[in-house]
DNA sequence: CTGGCTTTCGTAAACGTTTTTGTAGATCAT
DNA sequence: ATGATCTACAAAAACGTTTACGAAAGCCAG
């Protein structure tokens, strides 16, 4: 391993000034800085990160956490990975970098999150599938960490937070299957307390009686928020009676997408033919024939102004990015498909 | 921030023996330990990463390296985060800690690595989706850098890995088909180089000679290993002419299935009834109609499995591991189900 | 009572950086 | 020419922990 001693030892200078050569300090001969340059990419030189960060308090890593196992939540899907690809090309300008902090199914993640904060793993965290009361959010913000959130919340901590256009999703959506003749609407909620269903079904309801339809509980479909629960609601769609049955359905989850699909083929309801379905673009559900009337949304542009909100909150970082505490909603552009036929054709 | 120093003043004992105390070394006295222990837990005390790891010299973390963006390569899915749970539990056992490294798509892979060891991120790497030939085990095998793949290699440098036996899914899953009156059955290869693919497309072509079968490489379907391909897959087969056509399929990617029964019933050969399929069982498959014919594997034990073998190359740990380099064939059981049905009912 | 052994703890060095402070020498203005 | 300012570097302290070493007790055998 070679450390900055030997690097200075053969450069004949003093460990101080190779480490501010290194770092672009100003009070550094260019000439000697372009040697120490050439000398530490020969040399394969790397900074240690265990002596850096101890001597600076900081780790210059920001990190997502994320729980493995069950696999419930559809984190670790490629939402997150072309997110993360948006985030790290900011991060990148500031030799930042981004983990994923993988939680054991075994270990409760409140607990977790502590130990994590508190081992100095990461000097800033993201967080998502943000819960109506969110204790994380309380502890983040109690502790003077910084974080930002993808999702809203009802504990508001006046934290930075970045969120979909659910509103504007459940809105357009309703809009345009009942412009297509379609009066029973159904709609996906999570099974947890995740604050994305409550503002969904709120803004379900609004849309609804705006249009002077009645709104029916039934027509909310209950499931986890992954392939298994878009096949799991497509057949307790078929479960019901044919009056009481949804001819349309409004979802946003990309790998919900996949199963719905699949599941409407099963039970005889094919997308686009006898039953109404839109849903949020994506690369996995982009294939789909019939092609998904679809939200579309860069998932990238969204990696990207997540990263430039959390900095801004960064006190190392902020003088780059004056944006103060972001909160801001992201809207979608509704892309027309083949998959919410009008409803005389059913 | 309450650090060791704090701890000890309280205590009235120096930072060393609060040290011994905390790591359960021998030389202090039961009774201060206990006392320690008490106080730490109240103060919140953890002790602090940075220092730990440099005069340490190793992290306690071991690192998993993977791509975010394009999401080709089908990791970050369930698969891992549910292997990862295994390899969790191992770890906990040495106070071991799992992060995924996340590269950007902008960054190259091989430098990232280089750059992530480098910096002392982690003291052990798990890699995996191996290549025939692998940059990854040179460089990690050459820098003495303890690691194990998810996978095999051509490059084989005595390095331990694990990985699922290819062979026996295409020995068994050729012999069920054909035990059924199957003729033409076709497989799915990666695009790449993936080691697994040649592996796969061998043992296949032996299965069929050992039976007396013809080889027809048309029979060999390239695609990315997610839904996309085998949804792919599915539109390719019936753009066959109908004689050319395969009857029954064997793939081994869970991702792959979802999209492949998906695109079978768009293209009208629903499985199980004008289309035999067999794959890897998963949760994400397991609630397919019909029931997947499929081979069964505990992703958890896998975990589990690797960590040990992993943990057996390093020195710090060998000792309670006596393993030897781990170079493991994972079986896999195969289960009955309704998707492969005879070619008469075809 | 003495020497050695054990137990328990304190002392101090070390890990690899960054950053503060100090200081030669050079430059500049007067 | 003299003091002041600036440039470029060296020296050393500091970050928080672990661990090698040493030493003060207590115990025991002789």
């Amino acid at each position: 391993m070679t450390g900055i001693r030997e690097l200075a030892q053969r450069l004949n200078l003093s460990i101080g000034t190779v480490s501010r050569a290194l770092n672009g300090k100003p009070d550094v001969n260019e000439e000697t800085r372009k040697r120490v340059l050439e000398a530490a990419s020969a040399m394969g030189y790397v900074p240690n990160q265990a002596g850096r960060s101890l001597r600076k308090g900081a780790t210059g890593v920001v990190g997502f956490m994320m729980q493995t196992g069950a696999h419930i939540t559809g984190e670790g899907d490629v939402f997150f990975m072309s997110v993360f690809d948006g985030v790290q090309t900011v991060f990148a300008r500031h030799q930042l970098d981004l983990v994923a902090l993988l939680c054991s199914s075994e270990e409760d993640p409140d607990a977790y999150m502590q130990r994590v904060v508190a081992r100095g793993f990461a000097d800033a965290l993201i967080i998502s599938a943000t819960k109506r009361e969110d204790h994380r959010i309380d502890f983040l913000a109690s502790r003077n960490i910084p974080f930002i959130a993808l999702g809203r919340s009802e504990t508001d901590a006046c934290h930075p937070w970045l969120d979909l256009d659910f509103e504007g999703m459940a809105e357009s959506g309703v809009a345009r299957l009942v412009s297509k003749g379609h009066r029973r609407i159904g709609i996906f909620a999570p099974l947890d307390d995740t604050n994305l269903g409550f503002v969904f079904v709120a803004a379900y309801r609004k849309a609804l009686k705006q249009r002077g339809l009645p709104f029916d509980p039934d027509l909310i479909f209950r499931a986890h928020p992954n392939e298994r629960g878009g096949h799991d609601i497509a057949h307790a769609i078929s479960a019901m009676p044919q009056s009481k049955q949804p001819t349309g359905f409004i979802l946003t989850n990309e790998l919900m997408t996949l199963g719905f699909y699949n599941g409407l083929y099963e039970v005889g309801l094919p997308p686009g033919e006898k039953f109404a379905v839109i849903s949020r673009d994506s690369p996995q559900a982009h294939f789909l024939v019939p092609k998904l009337t679809s939200f579309r949304l860069s998932l990238r542009d969204l990696g990207i102004a997540l990263a430039e909100a959390l900095l801004a909150t960064m006190p190392a970082y902020a003088a780059h990015y004056p944006l103060g505490v972001v909160r801001k909603i992201v809207p979608l552009e509704l892309v027309e498909g083949d998959s919410d036929m009008p409803i005389s054709n059913n």
